[in-house]
DNA sequence: ATGAAAGCGCTAACAC
DNA sequence: GTGTTAGCGCTTTCAT
């Protein structure tokens, strides 16, 4: 195997340039660069020989080394770095950043954090030395004051679902806020008074705001605030569940449930379906989940709308690119939408 | 704005490069290239200044650069092309997919095709473009024969969940076939005599491959088969809801449904929900989903393992970039399970 | 132990 | 209209 032969593998006949494709056509190889880019001054004649050329070699250009040079020196590539691209909501966020990121001739490079925050700043580096033309966060890290340098560098970051700390980064995100809110006051208007809230770990920008939006509503209406109605660190559906048991044994149990995310509500679901309190204890999750309408009883959600955020983030970050928007703004805001199921209609004992 | 400013924004202070934390340190680039890459020959006293030089600079080398000169010419960063991003089952394959690249240093590029042959070209030919050393496609369009050349120049591929034709590329899926037959004769030993098999587009090669499952065990048990029973091109749970409503309106409907896919199981209980026949007829869905316990009945499905096959096929793509595993390969299966609910053990009439 | 020069595959600038 | 030269930021080769 020669020196020069690719990883480990067969006759790896010498990659094909653009010189190769010049020699075949018998033009200069600035005349196959005008041709690929759709440069003016070549005659019709030319270019159809170059491009039988290119044709007959089967021949690619280069990015990379295309970018290396180019004037903006764009590499028509963003990254996307999500708690994980197996999360139902981060997953449709990520199609719909794809589709208006392909319809620009953009690729995405994915990748999880699995919210630890220590594997943000990882996670970040493998994707900013790829030099890609944007990035779009959904954060965990206590701070993204180290994006600073590369955005006074001219790197573009949107954030969404969460917002960011420590730099000025625009971010699109629901209102986590008032959706738990939101949800809060319906139970309470149902007739509940002890209502459990479920949240995920506190590192979560939207668990510590959903946690306050529950908060406010439970204030709002005057009622008493019980500690140990509230659990958070839950991030997986086996721990919503084991709080859920918990809760629902304690001497004065709640008669509802507010569960901070779609996985904290399927636990809390699958314990009370176990319990057969599924028909007694009210319940709304926020954010909706695809099977929702199928459980008994059907779920009440606060929906999120994560295409649209992704969509609006991806527009975002491209006019970031574009220069037609500063790289700096304020949160956007996007709405929820209460859909009434079932579950969040169950009266207070 | 210099006209070398970068898109749009702010005062993009010349991007530094090598050159610059050569000259900071006092030393030659090739210097600073040792420092990065780790190579001998330098001394613990001159390391340290570049080192310094380049936490002072922050600067970060670009990959793309590097790669173009290296011997190896790997990008590490590997392709991705699925149905879509968004669907469960790709989103967990490509979640263990992720881990395993990451582990290695890899990035993953990820895009979807949506089931739409057309769009497996294009979006093939953007990851091309940037120079993967390796790709794992879920298959969609006729013949893969298009990757040959690319193959034979030294590209890596694996396919996923489907096998590929007109190339002789590995692949990475479930038996389709005897699952669907083993959910079939599930239901036929239940007494079942008429069943459905929903299924989705036939472009696609597990619905084709479940659909002749479903016809195996129905043959072998020397039942009659229904053509109106057998019904394809079911893309999403929308049609897949229709499709149910018009078989279970059939004069002789049938007392069993076997559902092709996760979305297709979700139209079909939503129909049977509807019509509150959910206790009445069988169903077993092909490929589990989240909430298949929570429904009522729960669904008994023959769960598939994405989360396996995502990280076999990326074990065996990494293989053959390491020189480890020829490029061709024959087909590896990887277990089905099924899994008794409830809706599966539903008695005919 | 170090650095100067050449080159990766392409585009930019400037010839002709 | 077309080709030549330089150069993108790095690695390689080879000299010192």
């Amino acid at each position: 195997m020669t020196p020069l032969s690719p990883p480990g593998n067969e006759p790896p006949e010498a990659r094909v340039t653009i010189r190769d494709v010049a020699r075949l056509a018998g033009v200069g190889i600035k005349t196959v660069s005008r041709v690929i880019n759709g440069e003016p001054n070549v005659s019709e004649h030319t270019a159809v020989r170059v491009r039988q050329a290119i044709a007959q070699l089967r021949w690619e250009p280069d990015i990379r080394a295309r970018n290396l040079r180019r004037a903006d020196g764009r590499t028509h590539t963003i990254g996307l770095l999500l708690g994980s691209v197996s999360n139902p909501f981060a997953a449709e966020m990520h199609r719909a950043i794809e589709d208006v990121a392909a319809n620009r001739g953009y690729a995405v490079l994915a990748s999880s954090h699995d919210d630890d925050p220590a594997r943000e700043g990882t996670a970040m580096a493998a994707i900013l030395g790829r030099r890609v033309d944007g990035v779009i966060l959904m954060p965990i890290a206590a701070s993204q004051a180290y994006l600073q340098t590369d955005i006074d560098r001219g790197l573009n970051v949107v954030c969404v679902d969460r917002e960011p700390a420590g730099a000025l980064i625009p971010s699109i995100r629901s209102d986590a806020r008032v959706a738990a809110a939101v949800a809060t006051r319906h139970l309470i208007r149902r007739g509940h008074r002890r209502i459990a809230m479920l949240h995920d770990d506190e590192n979560i920008w939207t668990a510590r705001e959903r946690r306050n939006g529950y908060l406010d509503a439970m204030r709002f209406a005057g009622l008493d605030i019980d500690d140990d109605l509230i659990v958070g660190g839950l991030s997986d559906p086996e721990l919503s569940g084991a709080a859920s048991d918990r809760i629902i044994r304690m001497q004065h149990p709640p008669t509802a449930i507010v569960c901070g995310n779609n996985l904290i509500t399927v636990g809390a679901v699958r314990t009370l379906q176990r319990l057969s309190l599924q028909h007694e204890i009210g319940l709304v999750g926020l954010d909706d989940f695809d099977t929702a309408d199928l459980m008994a009883p059907p779920i009440t959600v606060v929906a999120q709308r994560p295409s649209q955020i992704g969509r609006l983030a991806a527009d975002q970050l491209f006019a970031m690119i574009d220069g037609t928007l500063p790289r700096t703004g304020s949160p956007i805001s996007v709405p929820t939408d209460l859909i009434e199921r079932g579950s969040g209609e169950i009266g207070a004992g």
